[in-house]
RNA sequence: GUGCCUAUGGUGUAAUGGUCAGCACCGGGGCCUGUGGAGCCCCUAGUACCGGUUCGAAUCCGGUUAGGCACCCCA
């Protein structure tokens, strides 16, 4: 009678309003769950991050996922589309703004000022991994909330630590044994060359009739004019005044030695004189990595020396990359980088009966303690059922431990390979057990 | 924020607007309280949500939500 059970089903679910809608059950649009199969790469991704990041140097700092939206308005930047757009705000029920971090660079900056790091042996290196948020349409390697991982030295303005967190992103690449990954580098200018040649892009693009978007950015981020995409805007660029042949002498002094650094190190860079970044306290140095045949960014940053006074604070120069963890990880999944797990094989204890269920926690204890990984199942009550677990697990060793083994002490250790077993004291299995896995 | 595409058990899929939404995998149980990944049998579980058209909707229409892609921007 199917029909009769399908009817009843409906039915009751239908008599039972307090059960919430499947909408209820499903995640907001942009962010996910991370189930078990992911952590592999992910894990892989972040230890290696963390490894680097010592080696290199760094002092590992996390900072409040929450801060005052001003610290991101005053640092990122008012006309950024990463405050305007894509920041979630949030009002406290005393009046203040807080934002879930979009970016770590001035959160880290804000304690690097409020703990009065200044103080100690500059520059100071810290890096940083965990989630930001932002709150744009995803798509492919896009979420609104992912895993920024990051590095910055903070407190000193030599154009070799531009070059040393170049290089330190570079290796994490290298580590990870994601090829082909490319380093545009560009300089953007400080205070004193920046304008100057911000007019001269506005005044030549100005004349030329461009798209809707550029008119925009003429006035607000003349620099972006040089990355327009549309294709009505493509024939401009050729004859646009090009930043490197309008830096001040300290400028292009700076930005030289960073090249020098990186030819140095053999880190292969590509110049793109058209690179420009979207957040507001940029000068100097920036960069983006990228993998092969993908377009959006694996890594990138830059310097931000005018970040510190932006947001408060006393001028400190610094420079700093971001890497997204997830971006990351897709690639490796593409590309089909494998990340061997390391999953121990485990020694499998069957019981049979209530008797050797209820001895068999100790026996697993015992185990435990002496450091043997242990698998076992108590919700399975049949031997074969759990010999089955057992293969399923590639277990090298199964413990036999049934009601006559329990009466007696002892425990049958089965060899899963050969199908070779032994009868062993309990007291004696721990230490028998481990002569075996040698 | 804009535009296009998509949505059937946990997964992968089937169903000219018309019987009880079918199949495979996964999962649970059994054959099998004393020995292995197989086999056989049984079970669990679904038309994302809300509404409309219709005698009748998984199927057509509208909205919502989520996913994908592109723009914008970015890690």
């Amino acid at each position: 009678m199917p029909q009769a059970n399908n009817k009843e089903k409906r039915e009751t679910r239908g008599r039972q309003p307090e059960k919430p809608s499947v909408n209820n059950l499903q995640n907001p649009k942009g962010m996910r769950d991370i189930l078990p199969e992911e952590w592999s790469v992910l894990d892989k991704i972040m230890n290696t991050a963390r490894a680097l990041s010592e080696f290199y140097g760094f002092s590992r700092i996390e900072t409040p996922v929450l801060e005052y939206a001003d610290l991101f308005s005053r640092g990122v930047g008012l006309g950024t589309d990463i405050v305007e757009k894509e920041m979630y705000v949030l009002t406290t029920k005393g009046g203040d703004k807080l934002a879930l971090r979009p970016e770590y660079t001035a959160p880290v900056m804000r304690s690097y000022i409020q703990q009065g790091m200044s103080h100690l042996p500059q520059p100071r290196r810290l890096w940083y991994i965990g989630p930001v948020f932002r709150h744009e349409n995803p798509q492919a390697m896009r979420y609104r909330q992912f895993t920024q991982f990051g590095m910055e030295v903070l407190g000193n303005s030599d154009p070799i630590f531009d070059a040393e967190i170049i290089i330190a992103a570079y290796r994490l690449f290298e580590e990870l044994k994601i090829k082909n990954v490319t380093i545009e580098v560009n300089s953007i200018g400080c205070k004193t060359c920046q304008p100057a040649y911000r007019k001269k892009l506005a005044d030549y693009y100005r004349k030329l009739d461009i798209c809707e978007d550029c008119k925009i950015r003429i006035d607000q981020n003349p620099l972006r004019l040089l990355d327009c995409k549309n294709e009505k805007c493509q024939p401009y660029k050729q004859g646009a005044p090009v930043i490197l042949d309008n830096l001040c002498q300290n400028c292009r002094s700076h930005f030289r030695q960073v090249l020098e650094y990186l030819d140095e190190a053999k880190i292969p860079y590509v110049l793109n004189p058209r690179l420009v970044r979207g957040l507001d306290y940029y000068s100097r140095t920036v960069f983006e990595t990228f993998a092969e045949g993908e377009s959006s960014a694996l890594a990138s940053g830059g310097r931000y020396d005018y970040l510190a006074e932006m947001i408060g604070g006393r001028s400190t120069p610094a420079v700093g990359v971001a890497a997204g963890i997830e971006r990351i990880a897709e690639i490796m999944k593409s590309r089909g980088i494998a990340v061997q797990q390391k999953t121990k094989e485990k020694v499998f204890i069957i019981h049979v009966g209530d008797m050797s269920k209820k001895k068999s926690l100790s026996l697993i204890e015992e185990f435990r303690k002496s450091g043997v990984p242990v698998l076992s199942e108590p919700s399975k009550e049949s031997l074969s059922a759990q010999m089955e677990l057992a293969a399923k697990n590639n277990a090298p060793l199964a413990l036999i431990f049934g009601q006559k083994e329990s009466y007696e002490d002892n425990v049958i250790i089965r060899d899963m390979e050969s199908g070779v077993q032994e009868v062993v004291p309990i007291t004696k299995v721990v230490e028998e057990v481990k002569k075996r896995l040698r």
